[in-house]
DNA sequence: TGACATTAAGTGTGGTAACACTTATACTTG
DNA sequence: CAAGTATAAGTGTTACCACACTTAATGTCA
């Protein structure tokens, strides 16, 4: 007795094609998975995005890593991760230093205060996945993973 | 030779549960749809989440619907749907007015302006998606919306 | 070598989203 | 019916996102 899309969003009349079915099912379960996690982020005083950035950051110690590849790595687009580094360099999550070799470059690094951050956050993190999806076959996950892998990638 | 979620992202290693990698399939397709969308959006001058408004109204012709009925049926959360409405009054797309049952109530409807840009949008987002997902067989795309419907009903 | 293009980071500005709080109308019940 | 509760909409404020533009360092090649 699975509640569709169209339950889910009061909607009456059928989709307009088994595309734009899919589309819709893609971005809404997206959705109900993100607004579920930052509310776990939330009491720690930090949004997805800073999570993402931060566990990219702890991925590449001890160097740390420049701006635009930082922004290469994002899960979601992020134009401005100047001033999002801005914010979690006041929160005391991330230091920036600029490079001897190439003097353009500024690399950002996680802080002690950032890795305790994750650490933290990190198991209820996972345990949040695990409520999310814990009630599909391992079978079914990797079929998910297979398909939007495949939408990813069209020729 | 599909490209993965971690050549995507520049990620080495290994995801660490079946769920994580899962769910970071997900949403990092949702914003890969939804960044092309709202390319499409934009010369049109609205957001996706005005257009989401905008689809919902034409479907609720002629009575409308008021705030609250409106916020429930969108697709992504939106919890100052007021202002997204002041914001669409303000160009045209849509009015309001306040009802004569419940006083309390404001219904909205779609102007004839909005529905002319609906109708000028609409066939360029069909194209869009059938762009995005036009690779995968009716198959795949059932086996997409079954997965992601079984993901968002966890017992 | 010097003018031009390229790449990295940052800034100015406006619009959008999020949360807590307020106001106004309707409902409920002792 | 009056007081309290619930519901609908709106407001104040802050943080956040997004685009266009600027500054600074590096690369390129006639």
């Amino acid at each position: 007795m699975s509640k569709t899309l169209q339950d889910d969003i009061h909607q009456r009349r059928p989709f307009s094609s088994p595309q734009q079915e899919a589309w819709l099912n893609v971005v809404r379960t997206s959705t109900t998975l993100q607004d579920a996690s930052e509310e776990l982020f939330k009491p720690h005083g930090i949004t997805g995005t800073q999570y993402n950035v931060l566990r990219i950051l702890r991925g590449a110690e001890p160097e740390g890593l420049c701006r635009n590849a930082l922004r290469d790595r994002m899960l979601t687009r992020m134009p401005d991760v100047t001033r999002l580094l801005d914010r979690m360099e006041r929160s005391g999550l991330v230091t920036r230093s600029r490079e001897g070799t190439d003097r353009r470059m500024v690399s950002t690094q996680i802080t002690p205060v950032g890795k305790a951050l994750l650490h933290a956050i990190d198991p209820k993190l996972m345990a949040l996945h695990r409520s999310q999806l814990g009630h599909l076959t391992e079978t079914q996950l990797q079929a998910v993973v297979n398909l939007l892998t495949l939408i990813r990638n069209r020729p």
